[in-house]
DNA sequence: GGGATGCTTCGACTACGATCGAAGTATGAA
DNA sequence: TTCATACTTCGATCGTAGTCGAAGCATCCC
């Protein structure tokens, strides 16, 4: 009897549809402020901002302060793998808030998970990383290739200044409309930067969708080829 | 918007304490009478009967009923591999019920995972058959190599009984305490089964700990070397 | 300074859900 | 049949957590 870590204290904690609201908006990646977040759950900003207290205390989220503002965000990335994780798991129970709308086909087609991409473009690009050995599974983790180490380098991002972080470059999250990996990281999350950067996708607003432009979806499939 | 799967009414069903225990006793992977799991969750009989019922509409357990008793269990792997997961992130969180006690050791050696060995000799055996090349990695699942087929039929598996059924033969699940992949699916019961069934590993009575005996710790460890 | 805006804290209300006693159903044993 | 066990359903109670109005800080702008 009572073995193990505390699971009921994060069910809890996620068990709340307001709260469950703010996470999933959070999901999105962008800090967002403690309005926002009131408007998302669709409660008043006193209410929110306990919730939000909560959530800090739980280590789920972490809070800056600009200004007067301030802004919340997922804490860490494995806030966000396990948040995607219990996505996946309520998407195969068919415990959904909503009928499969029109906004639905263009999440499954991009979108942003947390900091990198997920959805189909997310997967294809892991197959091909994979398929053309820049990152390899080891053991139980991934790692980048030397091969795949310059080729990140050529396309502009700092390799070195993502080895100096202590987070893992390369490491997989489970998709939950493709129930397949795709790659997190810091390097899924600079990967998706240079994207936006090179104007190549844009965020939806108010959403997790992620739309590629034509040039984009080009650019992306010579990059990446299936 | 109100995008995505529901996490709120899986983490409202995890999220009270009762069930959150409920859930943990049936990790240990018996099958458990209503009775039992009132005990293990320290309430009453009736109040037990409306979390189950509630556990049960969620699709998280399955009821048999045999004779006047009824059998509760974890309704799939998926269910036992995404609370392994959050139990996971609660231990990252330090979010512990009690104190790490004398039984804790225990547990991380060898301790049960709904079905399969997890724990020190769980990551070990996962560790062996990959590096022995008699199961790999194959894009996003594991698959059993021809080496590996062999080998369990000579273990005295039944390979082509595990390959009728439609649960996937291989898959990896992530243990909390080494928070390092290893072995699940139907060979991942199975290997278990036989452990116990040879008499080299029993299950402590209420518990999730396995123990190894002195046996069965030699045969281990010829069978998958470090 | 004065007046927005953004957010937190306090206090009170409310509703929902966990809890258990008591009664009801089902299975098994004698 | 009768009694015992295993469990469910009903009904009532009770606590707690979510909710918001009002007031209190903090920051920024003019």
């Amino acid at each position: 009897m009572k073995e193990g870590p505390d699971i009921a204290l994060i069910g809890s904690l996620i068990g709340d549809p307001a709260r469950a609201n703010m996470l999933t908006a959070l999901m999105a990646g962008r800090a967002l402020t403690a309005t926002e977040l009131a408007t998302h759950a669709g409660i008043t900003l006193q209410t929110a901002s306990s919730h939000l207290s909560k959530l800090e205390a739980g280590g789920l989220l972490t809070q800056r302060k600009q200004g007067r503002h301030r802004y919340f965000q997922l804490a860490e990335d494995e806030v966000g793998l396990m948040l995607e994780n219990l996505m996946g798991f309520a998407a195969s129970r068919g415990m959904n808030r909503h009928r499969p709308g029109p906004k639905d086909p263009a999440l499954r087609k991009a979108r942003v998970c947390y900091n990198h991409l997920a959805g189909d473009y997310g997967v294809r690009m892991y197959d091909s990383l994979i398929a053309e050995k820049q990152i390899e599974v080891k053991g139980d983790d991934l790692a980048l290739t030397p091969a795949g180490q310059s080729r990140i380098e050529a396309l502009g991002i700092d390799y070195a200044a993502l080895k100096k972080s202590r987070r893992p470059i390369c490491r997989t999250c489970l998709d939950w409309s493709e129930r397949r990996s795709h790659l997190a990281g810091s390097l899924g999350e600079a990967l998706l930067t240079l994207f936006i950067d090179k104007g190549w996708a844009k965020r939806e607003a108010n959403s997790r969708a992620i739309r590629f432009t034509a040039n984009g979806d080009k650019a992306f499939s010579e990059l990446f080829p299936q």
